[in-house]
RNA sequence: GCCGGUAUAGUUUAGUGGUAAAACAGAUCCUUGGUAAGGAUCAGCGGUAAGUUCAAUUCUUACUUCCGGCACCA
């Protein structure tokens, strides 16, 4: 990964190094026909017309060979300024720079750059030659939608990085090896988290260590929560259809929704949780005095995410969102955000990972409530998030159909960003639902409602843990913490067995490893799995009622008595320690 | 859903138009070992369905899974 500043420093030569790129293929493909070529944050892409030709990572290899002959000319980049009519004129044959240029405002100068005899519409900026396009590699094709529009036809897009010297070009490179060892499908396996049969693609299984991490994230959260004045709720899976046309999903998420017929009517099964919460909110009457309400739950949802956007964990089709509702009076809106953005940044920042906030605003199309309202909540939910002392970038259009969001993206191990946390204003379900308050002066009020999420999935956030950690978890979350392992099973196996059973009184997830194997066999599986201590007990331990321990990645040992053990582990333990 | 790729043992991979190999894991036995793989033996395999062929794991097609993107999204 680079940093923000050394990618636009970058810019000009992956900007180059698209053209390159671009002029490789013409050559190599006459008939192609060019989109744009950006420069990403990680290097450039090109999106292409080939024709019936379609590229496969077989043809990357020739196309950079090409590149690097044509770089070696050592040809001048350079920069012309265009009249609308000459750059009309000159990009006659290529429908999409046409199509570019058209949609160019009449202020903007139309500029192209010229390296030897190939020429590219562009803004710019670029380096000065051909010559110090030498450090790149050509790294995947795709299809890429005409314009990013799935109802346009697909162009091939080629992705490529290229950097000033060889040896940044290969710490890319290393980089990119690294998020593949971290890959949470590739260690969900290895450390038997998860599995994903191929009987429900996108419904995965949690085997005993992943239900061992699993149930730990839980229990802390709903620790943290009950810390924080939350109560817990459980609502249906399925219920029927009137709910979901009330809520406003039926018209506006029903080809997310699975759905079955029970007794000759139409139940769903449930995609979010906020109409089930609704119904406890309306099973009672509540006072001004109550509010507000925080009301959480662990809720399972289904949703028909499409084939081809399933993704290990990080995409499912169902999933447990660490969902809550809050209620409460107008008065309380600000605050009650502000706290809970400071208790998101305490979360996420115990688990050590970054984050951005995004505000995702009103869609163009399917939305509900009045735009005063929407514009309203989006205002509260800026200032809020600015009153808490976070920079927070809008998202146009990205809102969920209810209400505004203030957007929690964590990035995993590629760099990838995933949305986690969210909090979204609600002032559209209320009302559908009529939910009341009785306020100071007897009257009904509507209570203002916030959805929120902290982890988002409690299975996308396990897959972030895998990769953030790359499978060597902090003891308090890790399946396995410590394994005992006497020199000699025949001579320290029944010490062994006695400090076992001590670790397990003291609820250290311990085992013990007395098999016939050589020790320097079992060490190496103790490390394999990533256990975060690995104790080795031999004569001199078992004289001197001792253990030695060496912790994970470390060569040295550590002797002490168990019970010194016992409490370095559980300090760690409650502090959480990553 | 779209583009491309992919599918061989529990896992990771090799190989072949004449029904398949290795490593690790597993079982049994030998080995009694102080910091990342001791040895032997055994058992175990071609996604599904069609087609081409004397013969298909290998070629073709369809479906399905998974992977990389796109679109969508927690």
């Amino acid at each position: 990964m680079i940093n923000i500043k050394e990618s636009e420093k970058l810019m000009p030569l992956n900007h180059s190094c698209a053209h390159l790129l671009a002029e490789a293929v013409k050559k190599l493909y006459p008939e192609a026909k060019f989109w744009v070529g950006p420069v990403i944050e990680d290097g450039f892409y090109y999106d292409i017309d080939l024709g019936d030709k379609t590229l496969t990572d077989d043809d990357l290899p020739v196309i950079e060979k090409e590149m690097k002959k044509i770089a070696k000319g050592n040809k001048k980049i350079i920069r012309h300024e265009l009249t609308r009519e000459e750059a009309l004129d000159k990009f006659k044959d290529d429908p999409y720079k046409i199509d570019l240029i058209n949609n160019m405002s009449d202020d903007e100068v139309i500029t192209c750059y010229t390296q030897g005899d190939f020429t590219d519409l562009c803004r710019g900026p670029h380096v000065e030659s051909t010559k110090e396009l030498r450090h790149f590699k050509l790294l995947r094709v795709s299809g890429a939608y005409f314009k990013g529009d799935s109802k346009n036809k697909m162009l091939q897009r080629i992705y490529g990085v290229c950097y000033e010297t060889e040896e940044d070009l290969n710490k890319h490179l290393e980089f990119l090896e690294e998020a593949k060892r971290r890959d949470h499908k590739k260690l969900g396996k290895e450390l038997g988290l998860f599995m994903i049969s191929e009987y429900g693609p996108g419904f995965p299984f949690f085997l005993p260590n992943g239900m061992i991490l699993r149930n730990i994230l839980e229990n802390f959260w709903y620790e943290e929560h009950t810390k924080e004045g939350y109560v817990f709720i459980k609502t249906p899976i399925m219920l029927n259809q009137e709910l979901w046309e009330k809520s406003g999903h039926w018209a506006n998420y029903r080809e997310n929704m699975y759905t079955s017929e029970i007794d000759d009517r139409t139940f769903a099964i449930k995609p979010m949780n906020c109409p089930g919460g609704m119904l406890v909110y309306k099973n009672s009457l509540h006072s001004y005095k109550d509010l507000p309400i925080r009301c959480g739950e662990l809720g399972q949802v289904h949703r028909h995410e499409a084939s081809g956007a399933l993704n290990g964990l990080f995409r499912v089709r169902t999933f447990t969102q660490d969902d809550a509702h809050i209620f409460m009076r107008e008065d309380q809106i600000e605050s009650e955000i502000i706290r809970l953005i400071n208790f998101i940044d305490r979360i996420y920042s115990l688990f050590g990972l970054s984050y951005d906030i995004e505000l995702s605003t009103r869609p163009e199309d399917k939305f509900i409530g009045s735009i005063e309202s929407w514009n309203r909540s989006e205002a509260i939910l800026q200032n809020a998030c600015k009153q808490a002392g976070h920079d927070c970038k809008i998202n146009p259009g990205d809102g969920a159909f209810y209400g505004p969001k203030l957007d929690f993206h964590i990035k995993d191990s590629l760099g990838r960003v995933w949305q986690c946390g969210t909090i979204q204003l609600d002032n559209n379900l209320p009302e559908r639902f009529d939910l009341t308050y009785i306020d100071k002066d007897g009257s009904k009020k509507r209570p203002i409602m916030l959805h929120r999420v902290i982890f988002g999935s409690i299975e996308r956030f396990i897959g972030i843990l895998i990769e953030h950690f790359a499978g060597l978890f902090p003891l308090w979350l890790n399946p396995v913490q410590v394994i005992v392992i006497p020199v000699s099973s025949e001579y320290q196996g029944e010490y062994a067995s006695k400090v076992y059973e001590e670790l397990k009184k003291n609820d250290i997830r311990v085992e013990l490893d007395n098999r016939n194997e050589k020790l320097g066999y079992r060490l190496r599986e103790a490390q394999t799995r990533k256990i975060n201590y690995t104790l080795i007990l031999g004569d001199k331990e078992k004289t001197d009622n001792t253990i030695s321990y060496r912790k994970h990645g470390e060569k040295d040992t550590t002797t002490v008595s168990v019970e010194e053990f016992i409490n370095l582990l559980k300090e760690e333990i409650s502090t959480k320690k990553i």
